[in-house]
DNA sequence: TCTGGGGTCCTAGGACCC
DNA sequence: TCTGGGGTCCTAGGACCC
């Protein structure tokens, strides 16, 4: 039997790098993304890093450095950045047939079987140069026989500078001694929970992890872990999904560019929101049977009064028209709803699905047939994002998101194409 | 003044059943 | 006076990931 052999690639600094891609004259510059609402820190370009900007520090926190070392600031472009990543996982799919897209800026290879062919870490060089050039992005690569040891010698290649990004952790002797000098809490599947209780173990790093007991982990903490620790010694816990699992719930939410103090606009938002999240549902071809809404002021501030509330609905039909979300969403609302407070945030949840060639149909339950219109409003919104909305989620949308550093949409809107002087 | 959004999995404990 | 045991389902909460 064959070993198996994982490659982990994954981009660096991904926000930070797709803006640079389009400003070349930001090449050695400090660049920071920012949250939705321009909330807080959540990429940062090498140079950011170097004058010590913490990943989710609020962004008021770190305003006095910004004119201090001239940080280029911007506001997330997830239509950028997820158009870059499409292309990203497309030349990986080329370069290798089994790959799983993990994440907006990471995917596993499969490689297995290929390493009595080809040198791993000439492998590796292959694939980061060919980011490179097709695509414009840095990317690191782990190679090891176990998902996690590959996210492990990810972080090596990203850690140590002189690996130059790629590391093949194909023989147990390098596994080793890259595991007594890495902290258990950069181990993948532990956080900072895990890692205080594992040091009142002694448990400190890495290697000391994969030195434990399997079953004395699972008794103290969990299966999880205790597949962690047997990754670790190259034991295969966890296999490559190529097709992403259905989904079992979807979330839309937001935080408001400025706080909401009337029903309408929260009706507006919440409305938006329920939108959203049924062209999420439709797209994942299922159907929903429950629903939660939520409303929160802030949990920061403790100055003002604080009011939090949900409140769930069951359809007695699954679905995934719009127009019944939205309606129930709203009616919801009006339960929960309370004047005199500052509502910063809101959001709503689908869950309970079921796949729409299954439906089980009620009894009396006439079938609205709603199919045609709302494939067709999406069709037309797939093509231009928001040009047909529902009237319930306002127009002016005063509430929302802020976004003062936003990037141009270079390469998904004719308009924002660059021109070349 | 200003603190993201969207997911998954596991476990413990309560309710309920036979 | 004596008050079982095992199974399932659901929910809330905690932990993790990016």
């Amino acid at each position: 039997m064959s070993q198996t052999t994982f490659a982990l690639v994954d981009c660096n600094n991904f926000y930070a790098s797709c803006e640079r891609l389009f400003r070349p004259d930001l090449k050695d510059k400090p660049i920071v993304v920012l949250s939705n609402n321009d909330g807080c820190v959540i990429s940062r370009s090498k140079e950011a890093k170097a004058l010590g900007i913490r990943m989710g520090i609020p962004f008021f926190q770190i305003a006095p450095l910004i004119k201090r070392y001239d940080i280029t600031l911007f506001s997330s472009n997830y239509a950028l950045y997820a158009d870059m990543s499409q292309r990203v996982m497309q030349t990986l799919g080329n370069l290798s047939p089994r790959i799983e897209v993990y994440s907006i800026d990471e995917a596993f290879l499969d490689l297995s079987g290929t390493h009595s062919l080809f040198d791993m870490q000439i492998l590796g060089e292959t694939i980061q140069s060919k980011i490179l050039k097709d695509i414009g992005l840095s990317v690191g690569v782990g190679i090891a026989p176990t998902k996690t040891l590959a996210k492990l010698a990810n972080y090596g290649a990203k850690h140590y500078p002189k690996t130059g990004g790629v590391v093949d952790l194909s023989l147990k002797r390098r596994q080793h001694n890259l595991m007594k000098i890495t902290p258990v809490s950069e181990v993948w599947g532990v956080g900072r929970q895990l890692s205080k209780k594992l040091a009142f173990m002694n448990i400190k790093t890495a290697w000391d992890l994969a030195c434990s007991n399997p079953a004395e982990i699972r008794r103290l903490f969990s299966v999880v872990l205790e597949r962690t620790v047997r990754e670790l010694n190259g034991e295969n816990c966890l296999s490559l999904e190529e097709i992403a699992p259905a989904k079992k719930q979807i979330i839309s939410s937001r935080s408001f560019g400025e706080r909401i103090t009337n029903i309408e606009s929260m009706r507006e938002a919440i409305s938006s929101y329920a939108s959203r999240a049924s062209e999420k549902l439709r797209a994942e071809n299922q159907l929903s049977k429950f629903m939660n809404i939520f409303i929160t002021t802030s949990q920061f501030n403790p100055n003002t009064p604080y009011y939090a509330k949900s409140q769930s609905v069951q359809f007695i039909t699954p679905t995934d028209d719009t127009r019944i979300i939205l309606t129930a969403a709203n009616q919801a609302l009006e339960r929960i709803w309370k004047d005199g407070f500052a509502y910063a945030k809101a959001g709503i949840m689908l869950a309970d699905f079921s796949y729409k060639h299954q439906q089980q149909l009620d009894f009396f339950h006439n079938n609205p047939n709603s199919d045609k219109l709302m494939k067709t409003i999406d069709t037309i919104n797939q093509k231009s994002r928001h040009t047909l909305f529902f009237a319930s989620q306002g127009i002016e949308q005063h509430w929302g998101m802020k976004r003062d550093y936003l990037s141009p949409a270079y390469t998904t809107n004719w308009k924002d194409l660059m021109s070349v002087k």
